[in-house]
DNA sequence: CCCCCGTGATAATAGGTATTATCCTCTTGA
DNA sequence: TCAAGAGGATAATACCTATTATCACGGGGG
C-alpha cells in the first residue's frame, strides 16, 4: 500500500523533475543516438543530473515486459544453493559464478521462489519467475533433458552447468572420461586384473561417460569388470558381492558411497589400497577433508561456474569479435591419493 | 516450437477461444468473488476448460508490474557473499536466508555488479542497483554506519544483520555479551586470576559488546585483564606479551586469531590447557573443523538468516496481526571444548 | 512565398494482468 | 407500465518502460 505509490522513483517523477517527457528520459537512459532519436548535451545533462539525485533504477519488471535487459542473471538449482547439514555441492561453482558476474556488472538472480518437491526445484511450475532475468545458468546433477527442450523451445535463454545431449543447448561441462580412463589405465599398469564398478544410475550424461570409458579401457586390456548400481542394491549389499568377486580394485562414482565402502572395508579388516585398492571417479568429498585421501579426480568447478556466465553473457549480448564454443568441456585433474596400490597377492576373504 | 515464434498464450487469447473478455478470465483465474463479482458455475468452467486445453501460464513478470512489488529480496554483502579460499562467513546466514525466502515465495537478488574495492562493496557507487529488489538485507562484519543511516534516510527498507547503534535501523543481531559474560564466570571459577585479552579493533558493536561484557565481569571478581588488539600489534607480538605477563588464561575475540596463538603457544610447548588456558569469544571457524576443539561460543546463524528476511517481509508488507520486533537478539551457545582447564601452579615461562 | 529539411521533443502505443466502474438484460414488485 | 434491483460480463485503466510515429519550429534554397 504504502510502499508502491511513495517509494518507487519512476521515469515519469525524473521527467517532471527535469521538465521533459518520460520518452525522453527514456532515451536519455538508454543513450540512444539511432535514426531520428536527437538530444542536445544540454537537456541530457540535465536529465542525468535529476536521475543521479534521485537513485533512479529501472524497475526490471517493467523492462522485462517489454523485453528490455536488466543485466540480471538468473541461477536456477535445482536444490538449495547453500549448503546445509546434507549437500555442499555448488558452492564452488557459485564462487566462479559470482566473481564472473561481478567482473561483467551483473547481479544474480538466484530463484529460491521455486519450492522444492520432493527435494528438486522445478523449473515449470505455477508461477515462474525465470523470465525476471535476462537469461539463467542452471546449476545441478539431474537436470530433466524434457524440461530442458522445453525450455530452449520457450525461446529462453540459458547455460547448463554439465554436458547436456540435447540439441541445441549451451553447456559448459567437465571431460570425465579423460580422467577416467587415465585411472583406468593406472590401475591396469599396477597389475589388477579384476576389478568392480560401484556405480549410480546411467541416467545422466557424466554417469554414462565415466562408465563408457571405463568399461571399455578395462576391457581392451582384457580386464574382468562387475558393476552394480549402489543405489539400486544398497551398499551392504555392494560390499558383499565385492568380497564375494574377489576384485582387487573398487572403482566407485560417488564420493559418499566411497567413504561408506571404505568403512564397511576396515570393519571387516580390509586394509587399503594392501588388500583392496579404492578409486574414486569423481571429486573428492569436501566434507570428508578429515577422511580418506582417495585417489580421485578434481574438476575445476569454479572456472566452469565462471565460464558459464561469461557464455551466457555472450549469448545474450548477441556474438561481436571472437566467440565463446557454445558446447565447452573442461579438463580433470587426477589427484594420485593413497588408496591406490598394486595388488595383493593373498586373499582377504 | 509452439511457443516460440506464436509467442506466449495470454488471457486475451484465452478470452477469445472461451467467448468471454480477458477480464473474466483474469476473474476466474483468481476466483474473485468479493463484492459485486459474479460468475456463474458454467461460465467458469468453460473458461477452465480452454486454460486446460492450453498450456496457460500466467506471466509472473506482468503479475509483478501490477503489483508493485517485485517479490525480489536483496542480499547485499560487504564482500564475496561465496566461499572462496580466505572466507567463508556468508554461507551459514545465507543458508537461514534462502530457506526463509523460500518459503515466502521471494526471489534472491545478490548484489554482485557492486564491485570490490580495497576488498569491501560499496552501497552507494556509480549506479547502485539497490532499488531493484523491493527491500535488502544486509550482510558483513565491518559495515558503515554512516552509509546506513544515509539508505534509511532515503527512505529504502532493509534490514541488518548483526546490531547496529543507528537509530530507526531494524537488525536481527547476537547477543555476544550474555555468553562473554557466562564464559568469563567458567574462568573465575576455574581459579584464574590474570587474563589476557586479544581483541579487535573496537569499532563494530559485536565487538564493544564482547570488550565491555569481559571486563566488566572480570573487574567485578578483581581479576587483572591486559588487552592488546591483534591487528595493531600482530600476533607474534601479542603472544610474547602472553607470555610475558603471566595470564593464566587467554580470551581472544578472533577464531583465527586463535588458532593462530595456539600454534604459537605449541611452538614454545606451551601446554593447552594445563599451562594456559583459550577462550575464544567467537565462532569456531568451520575451515579449522580439524584443528582445535576450542571453548567458544555458536551463533545460530542460519537461524539469523531466516529472521532477517522474515522481518524484513513484514516491514515491506506492512504490519498485519502479530509483528516481529525490528530489533532483534538472538541468544548464543557456549561450547565447552577442551582449552579451559584449572589455572596451572607452575610458570610456563 | 512556399516547400523541404534538420533539430528537438513529445504523444501514443505495446506488453500481460488485476481491478474498478460501467453497461446490459431480465425479473420482480407496485 | 415503470422503477428498482439482481445477475452477468465487459470496457477502461493502471502499472512502467521502450519504441515509433508525429509534431512544432525555424532557416535556407528554389
Amino acid at each position: 500500500m504504502t510502499s508502491s505509490q511513495g517509494g518507487r522513483v519512476t521515469q515519469r517523477k525524473i521527467a517532471e523533475l527535469a521538465g521533459v517527457s518520460q520518452a525522453t528520459v527514456s532515451l536519455v537512459l538508454n543513450g540512444r543516438t539511432d535514426n531520428g532519436v536527437r538530444i542536445p548535451e544540454e537537456t541530457r545533462k540535465r536529465v542525468l543530473d535529476v536521475i543521479k539525485a534521485t537513485t533512479y533504477v529501472a524497475d526490471p519488471v517493467a523492462r522485462s515486459l517489454v523485453g528490455g535487459m536488466n543485466n540480471l542473471v538468473g541461477v536456477f538449482t535445482y536444490e538449495h544453493a547453500f549448503p546445509n547439514e546434507t549437500s555442499d555441492f555448488y558452492t564452488p561453482l557459485l564462487t566462479g559464478v559470482e566473481s564472473a558476474a561481478e567482473a561483467l556488472g551483473l547481479d544474480l538472480l538466484m530463484f529460491t521462489s521455486a519450492p522444492l518437491v520432493d527435494g528438486r526445484r522445478r523449473i515449470f511450475h505455477e508461477n515462474s519467475r525465470l523470465r525476471l532475468a535476462d537469461g539463467c545458468i542452471l546449476l545441478g546433477r539431474k537436470m530433466d533433458n524434457g524440461e530442458l527442450a522445453k525450455l530452449r523451445d520457450s525461446g529462453y535463454k540459458f547455460v547448463a552447468i554439465g554436458r547436456r545431449d540435447v540439441e541445441g543447448i549451451a553447456y559448459v561441462g567437465v571431460d570425465y572420461g579423460t580422467p577416467t580412463r587415465e585411472l583406468a589405465r593406472q590401475a591396469i599398469e599396477a597389475g589388477h586384473s579384476a576389478a568392480f564398478y560401484a556405480r549410480l544410475s546411467l541416467a545422466g550424461e557424466s554417469s554414462r561417460d565415466r562408465h563408457d570409458a571405463l568399461t571399455d579401457e578395462l576391457a581392451a586390456a582384457g580386464i574382468a569388470l562387475t558393476q552394480a548400481e549402489t543405489t539400486a542394491v544398497g551398499l551392504a549389499e555392494v560390499w558383499r558381492r565385492v568380497r564375494a568377486g574377489g576384485a582387487t580394485i573398487l572403482f566407485v562414482e560417488d564420493p559418499k558411497d566411497a567413504e561408506e565402502l571404505y568403512a564397511l572395508a576396515a570393519a571387516d579388516g580390509v586394509a587399503v589400497p594392501d588388500d583392496l585398492s579404492f578409486v574414486v571417479l569423481g571429486e573428492r568429498d569436501r566434507k570428508g577433508g578429515c577422511g580418506v585421501d582417495f585417489t580421485c579426480f578434481s574438476a575445476p568447478r569454479t572456472e566452469l561456474g565462471a565460464r558459464a556466465v561469461a557464455l551466457l553473457d555472450q549469448i545474450l549480448k548477441g556474438v561481436q569479435g571472437p566467440t565463446l564454443s557454445t558446447r565447452q568441456l573442461l579438463e580433470c585433474t587426477v589427484l594420485p591419493g593413497r588408496t591406490l596400490g598394486v595388488p595383493s597377492v593373498r586373499s582377504y576373504r
